[in-house]
DNA sequence: TCCTAATAGTTGACAGTGTCAACTAACAGA
DNA sequence: TCTGTTAGTTGACACTGTCAACTATTAGGA
C-alpha cells in the first residue's frame, strides 16, 4: 500500500493545478500557479520577505526573485527596503494586487470544493493532518542530517 | 482549513520528489521522476502501449514520447509494433531496465519510509483512500463536463 | 577597528515538467 | 470508399526546479 504514496501525490498535485487552472480561464484570470501562491504569502506575511516566500512555500530563492519581478511589474505588489535591515525588503499587496487575490481565493475555493465535495469535514482535516506530519517529519529529519 | 489543501499537497510533492532524489543521488542513480514512474509503468502493465502510461500518469502523449525515447535509448525498454494493431506498440523492460527498476524500487522504499516513519498503517490508508476518491471524483466530474 | 562568516537577494544557465497544435499512420464503421 | 477516430510523433513554448557565481549588507570575534 505504502508504494502508492508517491502516485498518489503526483496525481493529487496534478488535479489540483488543472482545477484551479481552468477555473481561472473561466473567469479570464490567467496567472501561474507559483504567482499565485506567493502573492498569497504576500498577503499573510506581515512584513513579508522574499526570504519568508522562499521558506514558506520550498522555493528556489531565484524562482521567487522571478516570480516577485513579475508580480512587481504587474503591479500586484510594492517592494521597499527594511529600514531596519538594508539587505531584505518588505513586500505589500496593491489594491491592484488585493483584488487580483480576492478573485482568485473565490476560484480556488470553487476548485477545492470540487475536490472535496464527497469529503467529509472529518476526512478533510485527517488529510492535512497526516500531511503536515510527513511534512514535518521529513524537514526535521533533513536538519539533522545537515547537521552531521 | 479546507483551503490549506492546495499548499499541503504541494509541499508534499517537493518532499517525496526531493526524497527519491536525493535517495538516488546517494546511490548513484539518476533518474527523473517521470522516467521512473514511466518505468514502473511498463512494469506494471501487461503489454503496454505509449496511452496506457499517457492515461495512468496523466502525462500528455507528446511527453511520453519523449521519455520513452530517452528510455530507448538508455537501453531500459524495448519497443515493438502491436501485432493485432499497427497503430500502437507493445513496450517490455529489457534485463537493464529490470535491473534499473529494481534499484529505484529499493531507493523509493527507504524514500516512503523516512516520509512515513511517524505514521501509523491505519493512517497511511486513510490518506490514500482520500486521495483516491478526490482523483476519482474529479475524473468523473470533469468527464461530465466534456459531454455537455 | 578590521576581518570573516553569514544572510538576503540577483542573475545566468540549464534540467525537468506540462500544454497545445499540427501532423502521419492505421484502423473501424457506414 | 469515405469519414471519423485512435495512437503516436514533432515543434514550440510556458512553467517549475536547481545550481553556481555574484553583490550588498550585517553580525560577531580577534
Amino acid at each position: 500500500m505504502k508504494e502508492n504514496i508517491g502516485e498518489s501525490v503526483h496525481r493529487l498535485l496534478h488535479l489540483y493545478r488543472h482545477q484551479v487552472r481552468s477555473a481561472a480561464l473561466e473567469a479570464n484570470v490567467s496567472m501561474p500557479v507559483t504567482h499565485i501562491r506567493s502573492l498569497k504569502c504576500v498577503n499573510k506575511i506581515n512584513n513579508c520577505s522574499a526570504k519568508d516566500i522562499s521558506d514558506r512555500l520550498s522555493l528556489d530563492k531565484s524562482q521567487v526573485t522571478r516570480v516577485l519581478k513579475e508580480l512587481l511589474t504587474s503591479n500586484y505588489i510594492t517592494k521597499v527596503r527594511n529600514p531596519e535591515n538594508h539587505r531584505s525588503q518588505l513586500l505589500s499587496l496593491t489594491d491592484l494586487g488585493h483584488e487580483q487575490l480576492s478573485k482568485i481565493t473565490t476560484l480556488e475555493q470553487a476548485a477545492v470544493e470540487r475536490m472535496t465535495r464527497n469529503l467529509t469535514d472529518q476526512q478533510i482535516n485527517d488529510f492535512i493532518r497526516i500531511s503536515d506530519t510527513m511534512i514535518s517529519d521529513c524537514v526535521s529529519l533533513s536538519k539533522c542530517d545537515k547537521q552531521n
